[in-house]
RNA sequence: GUGGCCGUAGCUCAGCUGGUAGAGCACCCGGUUGUGGUCCGGGAUGUCGCGGGUUCAAGUCCCGUCGGUCACCCCA
C-alpha cells in the first residue's frame, strides 16, 4: 500500500458514484448553455507564463505561490490554467474573433490547476463549467448570465444564495479607494494583523475578514456601491430592475469584491450550505478591463464559473445520491443462451437501453445479484427452456414479474413498459 | 506557506497503561441441480502509510516523511 505510487497531492481520482453526479451536473449545465446560446470553446490546459502574469496581480500570492509553472524542453515557462476567463480571452483577441458579429458567447467543461493547501471543497485540480459572454457591455447581459447560473443550480437541484454588487469603474475605485483606506486607518488599533497589511496591499479584502470585531468595524466602512459614477449607477440598476422582472432573488452585498484591476461592475456569487468554510459554489462579474491589460483592444465581457466538485459536494451533503442505473441485464445459461444473449444486447443498445451480460461466469444466482446491484431495471433470462420455446424470459426487477416473450418482440415490448 | 486532528481488510472503524491483529458492511461460495433486493451457513483479504529510533518485545512510545482531513492564509 504505501510503495505504491499515489495520486498527485489535491488531485483526487474521479469514479463512480461521484463521477455520475459529476456526470449529471455538467450535462445539464450544458444543456442550459445551449439553450441561452452558447457554444462550446476548448483551450489548452496550458499557456504561456506570461498571460497569467499580465492578467493577474504581479507580485500577489496568486502569481508567485499558486500556479503550476515549468518549462518546456524549449526552455519556455509554461503555466496550468488557474481560471478560464483568461484564455478565453486571450483567445478570442488571438484570432480576431472580436472582429465579428458581437457578442461572442462561449461555454466551457475544464480542468482547473491551483497549488492551493487542499481543504474542503478545495482541490489543486478541479472542474469548472462556466461562460464567457464577450463584445457586450449592457446590464441586460449582465442580468441574463446571472439568470441562466442559477437556471443551473435549480436545474441540479441546489439552494444557493445569490450576492450582487457592483464595484464601479476603475474610475470609481480611485475614488474610493483612498476613502477606504482612510477609515481602516483611523481604526487600524483595533483591526487583526491581516487587515492591517491589506489596507496598503489589497484594501477591499478586508470585507473578507473573517474575525468578529473586524467585521463590526467593517461595516461603517464606507461601501463602494455607495460611490459609483453616475454610468456605473445606471448600469447596476439596470442589473437589478432585470433581475427583479425576471424574478430571480438576489441579495445586494456590498461587501462582495474582487481582487483585480480589470473587474469592472457587476460581481455577483453564489454560495450554499453545507460546505464548510468554501462554501461559494459559483461566481463571476464583469471584466471590461481585462483584454487591454492583455495588450487587445477595449473588449467589454462577462462570465461566472461554477464549481462542478462543490456542487456535488454540497448536493451530497444534503444526501442526494445518484445511482448509476442499468436498463437491462441479461442473465445466460450455456454456451448456446450465452450466444443468443451476445445477439440480442446489440440489439438493446441500438435501441437505446443500456445493456450488460455477465462476464465473470456466474451462476444464476449470481448474475442476479450483479443485475441488482446495477439496479438493472429489467433481467432477460436466456436458459435451456427459452431455447425450447423460443422464448424469453423476461423479469421487472421491481415488481418482479415475469413475461415470457419471443427474442423479436422485446425491444417493442420494453419501449413501451420503461 | 501556518496550525489542529487522523492514517489498521475494498469501505467505516475497534484494538485499554507496549506482548507479532478484530468487528460490521461489501465481496465470493453454498442452503434454492435456473431468479436479485430478506434470512441462514461458510470463505478469502492486511508486510497496521513509509523510514528510522527506544525496547527482550512497537499497530501501540519518540523523530522524520508522505498522504488525508479541517481551519487559517489566499481566493483569479
Amino acid at each position: 500500500m504505501s510503495s505504491k505510487i499515489t495520486g498527485p497531492k489535491g488531485a483526487p481520482d474521479l469514479f463512480p458514484p461521484r463521477s455520475t453526479l459529476h456526470d449529471e451536473i455538467i450535462g445539464k449545465s450544458v444543456e442550459q448553455f445551449r439553450r441561452f446560446g452558447y457554444n462550446r470553446i476548448e483551450t489548452p490546459m496550458f499557456e504561456s507564463t506570461a498571460l497569467f502574469e499580465k492578467g493577474l496581480e504581479p507580485g500577489s500570492d496568486m502569481v508567485t505561490k499558486q500556479m503550476y509553472t515549468f518549462e518546456d524542453r524549449g526552455g519556455r515557462s509554461l503555466t496550468l490554467r488557474p481560471d478560464m476567463t483568461t484564455p478565453v480571452v486571450r483567445a478570442i483577441l488571438e484570432h480576431n474573433m472580436d472582429k465579428q458579429g458581437l457578442p461572442l458567447k462561449f461555454y466551457y467543461v475544464a480542468p482547473i490547476f491551483r497549488q492551493e493547501r487542499p481543504q474542503a471543497g478545495r482541490q489543486r485540480q478541479f472542474t469548472q463549467v462556466g461562460v464567457e459572454a464577450v463584445g457586450a457591455d449592457g446590464p441586460d447581459i449582465d442580468a441574463e448570465v446571472i439568470q441562466l447560473a442559477t437556471k443551473i443550480y435549480k436545474e441540479v437541484g441546489l439552494e444557493v444564495t445569490l450576492a450582487l454588487n457592483s464595484i464601479g469603474h476603475p474610475g470609481c475605485r480611485a475614488d474610493y479607494i483612498p476613502k477606504l483606506q482612510a477609515y481602516l486607518r483611523s481604526v487600524s488599533g483595533q483591526l487583526c494583523e491581516d487587515c492591517v497589511r491589506k489596507i496598503d496591499t489589497n484594501p477591499l479584502r478586508t470585507f473578507d475578514c473573517k474575525v468578529e470585531e473586524d467585521r463590526k468595524l467593517l461595516e461603517n466602512a464606507p461601501l463602494i456601491v455607495d460611490q459609483l459614477c453616475p454610468e456605473c449607477e445606471i448600469h447596476y440598476a439596470g442589473v437589478k430592475d432585470r433581475l427583479n422582472e425576471w424574478g430571480v432573488p438576489f441579495t445586494e452585498d456590498s461587501r462582495l469584491v474582487r481582487g483585480l484591476d480589470y473587474y469592472t461592475r457587476t460581481a455577483f456569487e453564489f454560495t450554499a450550505t453545507g460546505l464548510g468554510s468554501q462554501n461559494a459554489v459559483g461566481g463571476g462579474g464583469r471584466y471590461d478591463g481585462l483584454a487591454e491589460s492583455l495588450g487587445g483592444p477595449s473588449l467589454p465581457g462577462i462570465g461566472f464559473g461554477l464549481g462542478v466538485e462543490r456542487i456535488a459536494l454540497a448536493l451530497e451533503s444534503k444526501g442526494v445520491e445518484i445511482k448509476p442505473m442499468l436498463d437491462v441485464f441479461i442473465a445466460t445459461i450455456g454456451d448456446q443462451a450465452r450466444t443468443l444473449g451476445f445477439k440480442m444486447a446489440p440489439k438493446l443498445r441500438e435501441a437505446g437501453f443500456s445493456t450488460d451480460m455477465d462476464h465473470a461466469g456466474r451462476a444464476m444466482k449470481g448474475q442476479f445479484k450483479a443485475a441488482n446491484s446495477r439496479n438493472a431495471a429489467w433481467v432477460i433470462v436466456i436458459g435451456d427452456k427459452e431455447i425450447e420455446a423460443g422464448k424469453f424470459t423476461v423479469k421487472h426487477m421491481m415488481s418482479g414479474d415475469e413475461e415470457s416473450l419471443p427474442p423479436s418482440r422485446i425491444v417493442g415490448y420494453l419501449a413501451v413498459r420503461s
